[in-house]
DNA sequence: TCTGGGGTCCTAGGACCC
DNA sequence: TCTGGGGTCCTAGGACCC
């Protein structure tokens, strides 16, 4: 692009960025352990034992085997018998993503972060730091040098074409696409290409006959609003490269924490399931509370082994944060809607209508009143042990399926000493 | 393609209230 | 006493994304 032309486009409109970083779990490893890991085909994957063996990113050698993410580790495996399987390791991956998104917001405050691995910047107003396309090299140079990861950059006068330019070239590439390039470089392709829209969407436009980006772009919007309801028209836009939608740079409060978890093999004894939601339950409400939220609505998710999902919830009387009264709801909701012994695929609880806990008007009746300080100085000392030592540094008793009263406890833990109470043991 | 886990948004029916 | 209409909340499911 010339650069007069560029300082037109800026003049007319927004320019907003798309950072993608490229198998991003697998860099990360490759990162920390070049020597092990560069070049090789690798793949960040649960366990197989534990019927968790799904390929969640695969390395660039790797996809050249034909691995992809969401399939089975046997298959990436038939695929590619070098596969070189690694753990996840989130901890780790949130410290790089901590590590190129601070690079990307030293170029404007307007930044927005979608995922673990990917954010818009919206740099109208960042000229002071160059054109947009030398500001978008100055970002990719500077994440390969500090932090060994290469990422792919859309620029376009808007997230949707920002978006659809960072995934036209990987890895590393670095794409503009313009409204007037819409036509040229969108509209062959299958409507599905099209950032929002999945395969159910994609089948129901192949049933009225639109296949293309194009036939979308140019498609009746009284059908489309007929047949999709208020997102009809809102395709027939993006096919058209339009989209208005703002970088929020205030990345916006969470609306919902969870954990759900596929159990090693199909359960159905109670007490077994119970255990499993504690442990959960345990895990939910410490997330929620470090981002400083109580929960209104606890929601179980239940998948039977023949993958039917189930979900049930309940709206509280009044918001909730510790993992006990949230175990005991979530194991109220499982016995009420099952009340008789079936197999369990999988469990999962997520915590809805979340409020900040300052703002909760949280009533405590005189008992809970003279258990609140106890409590939550307990709760507290142990969120801060896990986050300085890891998930399994404290487990409750539950979780790990014995009798709690034989795991009354008061170790030291690497020099730190911890009263804990008697549901509670050190691992 | 025997299928993980974390989310968001939308829809639709029923309860309940005025 | 056979039966309107609008609004909000709750619940469950589904589509989509990374």
């Amino acid at each position: 692009m010339e650069k007069r032309e560029e300082g037109r486009e800026a003049r007319k409109g927004r320019v907003v960025l798309h950072l993608d970083m490229n198998a991003f779990y697998c860099s990360v490893h490759e990162a920390e352990e070049p020597e092990k890991y560069a070049g090789k085909p690798t793949a960040v994957a649960g366990s197989v034992e534990l019927r968790k063996g799904i390929i969640v990113t695969c390395s660039y050698p790797a996809r050249a085997k034909g691995v992809r993410t969401g399939m089975t580790v046997r298959q990436g495996l038939q695929l590619c018998p070098e596969l070189m399987l690694i753990r996840p390791d989130f901890d780790l991956y949130r410290r790089y993503s901590q590590g190129f998104r601070q690079i990307a917001a030293s170029y404007t405050p307007i930044m927005e972060t979608v995922s673990i691995d990917e954010c818009y910047l919206d740099i109208t107003g960042s000229s002071l730091f160059g054109s947009p396309l030398e500001i978008a090299e100055t970002i990719q140079r500077r994440i390969r040098l500090e932090w060994s990861l290469p990422c792919s950059v859309g620029i376009g006068p808007n997230k949707l074409l920002a978006k659809m330019a960072s995934d036209m070239k990987k890895p590393s590439g670095l794409t503009v696409l313009r409204i007037r390039d819409v036509p040229r470089l969108l509209w062959d392709k299958p409507c599905d290409q099209l950032f929002g829209i999945g395969r159910k969407t994609a089948d129901k436009l192949r049933k009225l006959n639109i296949r293309t980006i194009g036939q979308l772009a140019a498609a009746d919007e009284t059908l489309l609003l007929s047949q999709f309801g208020v997102y009809g028209p809102h395709m027939k836009e993006a096919a058209n490269g339009i989209d208005r939608s703002p970088v929020r740079e205030t990345k916006e409060a969470s609306k919902s924490v969870g954990h759900t978890t596929t159990l090693p093999a199909n359960v159905s004894a109670r007490p077994e399931i119970h255990r499993v939601l504690l442990n959960l339950a345990d895990q939910t409400a410490r997330r929620m509370r470090r981002k400083g939220f109580v929960a209104g609505c606890v929601q179980i998710t239940v998948r039977l082994p023949d993958m039917t999902t189930y979900t049930r919830s309940r709206t509280l009387d009044k918001p909730l944060e510790d993992a006990a009264s949230i175990h005991r709801e979530a194991c109220r909701l499982f016995d009420e809607h099952w009340p008789r012994p079936e197999p369990v695929r999988l469990l999962g609880i997520t915590l809805q209508s979340l409020q900040p806990k300052d703002s909760a008007a949280v009533q405590l009746d005189l008992f809970e009143y003279e258990q609140e300080p106890r409590r939550e100085a307990l709760t507290k000392a142990m969120d801060a042990l896990r986050d300085k030592f890891g998930e399994s540094a404290v487990l409750t008793a539950g979780m790990l399926g014995e009798d709690p009263s034989a795991l009354i406890r008061n170790r030291k833990l690497r020099g730190t000493s911890l009263q804990i109470d008697e549901d509670f043991v050190i691992n």
